[in-house]
DNA sequence: GTGCAGAAATTGGTTGGACCATTGGACCAC
DNA sequence: GTGGTCCAATGGTCCAACCAATTTCTGCAC
């Protein structure tokens, strides 16, 4: 006998059932993210439940990043809705120290080289093109700010993981990304940071657009390791200059 | 100019300071995972805030999985928390069930491959002989039940996990795992499900205990390919049955 | 004393109404 | 145009009450 086959029933499940007519209105009025969904007070009447079941609802998908609240203006739809999704919320226990970075980058470089894969194997000729324009766009930003641009890097990889068909690598690694940053702010040691990984970005491309899966997860490996070192040599930096 | 130096200033934000308030008392009072916190009327009175403020806080605890609330009991903790936790909700949307689970075992694959790498690099004697031990166990179990134990499998796996040294790779791996049984209960399809993995488990052990990283990668990716042959057989089965 | 049914207290879920803080547009003086 | 001021719309917070599920207590039968 498998219990799982019986769920316990929901006798009240007011905002859940709140989120449904939602995702079907989205449906119906066919809203794009961007776009303000209706207010809380109309929704609250509209449903036939108190404001507050509306709001409790909405900080659910609030949470999920699905949706963003505007004191004054609206909510605004953030990300694609529909019924069969799937949440998985991942909360990891961060650390703002050495190994904690070292710890993220080293789930980046796996997941890198596996998007970098799939995406050499599955790319379509536009999906080339775009990636193209995103590797010109951020070397030209290199060149004229002599450096790398955190925007405009950021924006290349992100077409990258986009063209491998698998919205998980965009997400976890935006994850990574996030809390990479969160402890990069202050200008903690190496200037060029990032400097070294910039040929890379081109090779992991040209391997793209030459079809060539393995070949473009060993440009990913190696741009990782450059971040790595740089990495490294601003902890040797820093801990060079509490000693003194 | 760097317009990022300028963050938007937050004015009001009392559900977060309710949160907040609610690590610093998880702390303080040192309560596990499956322990009651305060009621939410004592933590309004507390706090110093409406009850529906507290309300708000603790749906977003929920929608994390951080935090269960049951009617007439009360709230209970489910997992640990901590001031500089990073969440990550991952929504798989779109696609039909069959999608999802292939994208949740390419992150798995990518992650298990380099979590058995640096196993490899990185196990001590100990750590080597638990995953022994967790080996025996799982082999043992096989036998006597002539087929995959899903409890002892999973065990093998994170001792491997563990001893990589990045907490990271259990934690999101464990989000693939929970997702993928999500919808395994029902005997879809193939009912030897697994049976094809279970040499590997042996052969990733043997590289790990040599110390050879890349051994242990490439049977690693040995192992995800047997369970996504398997999933793809379930699939097809699948179909073939709803055409009829 | 034991066991159990029903009352009572506890706790999360919902409601309705009120007010505050922010936003964004309309309007106006300069 | 520019810069203010006003005002309506909207999310954020608060309060007080009641509903629904659960737990705990009470008292009676045995």
């Amino acid at each position: 006998m498998d219990q799982n086959s019986l769920p316990p029933i929901q006798t009240t499940a007011r905002d859940d059932a709140v989120l449904k007519a939602l995702v079907s209105f989205v449906r119906a009025e066919a809203l794009q993210p961007g776009e303000r969904l209706p207010t809380e007070r109309i929704l609250a009447e509209r449903l036939k439940v108190s404001r507050n079941t509306v709001r409790e609802a909405l900080t659910r998908w609030e949470g999920l990043g699905l949706v963003e609240r505007r004191q004054g203006s609206g909510t605004y739809l953030k990300a694609a809705v529909s019924h069969d999704m799937l949440h998985m919320p991942l909360t990891l226990a961060g650390g703002n120290d050495f190994t904690s970075l070292m710890q993220t980058l080293e789930i980046r470089r796996a997941l890198e080289a596996e998007a970098a894969a799939l995406c050499a194997e599955r790319a379509s000729q536009a999906d080339i093109a775009e990636i193209a324009r995103k590797l010109d766009i951020m070397e030209q930003a290199f060149r004229t700010r002599d450096g790398m641009s955190s925007e405009e890097d950021w924006e290349f990889h992100q077409a990258i993981y986009r063209v491998s068909g698998n919205p998980l690598f965009e997400q976890i690694i935006a994850a990574m990304h996030e809390l990479f940053h969160r402890f990069w702010e202050h200008p903690l040691g190496v200037r060029d940071f990032g400097h070294a990984s910039f040929p890379y970005h081109r090779t992991i491309y040209d391997c793209i657009a030459a079809r060539d899966p393995e070949g473009a997860r060993h440009e990913a490996l190696k741009l990782i390791a450059t971040v790595e070192d740089d990495l490294k040599r601003g902890a040797a930096k820093l801990k060079l200059s509490s000693q003194k």
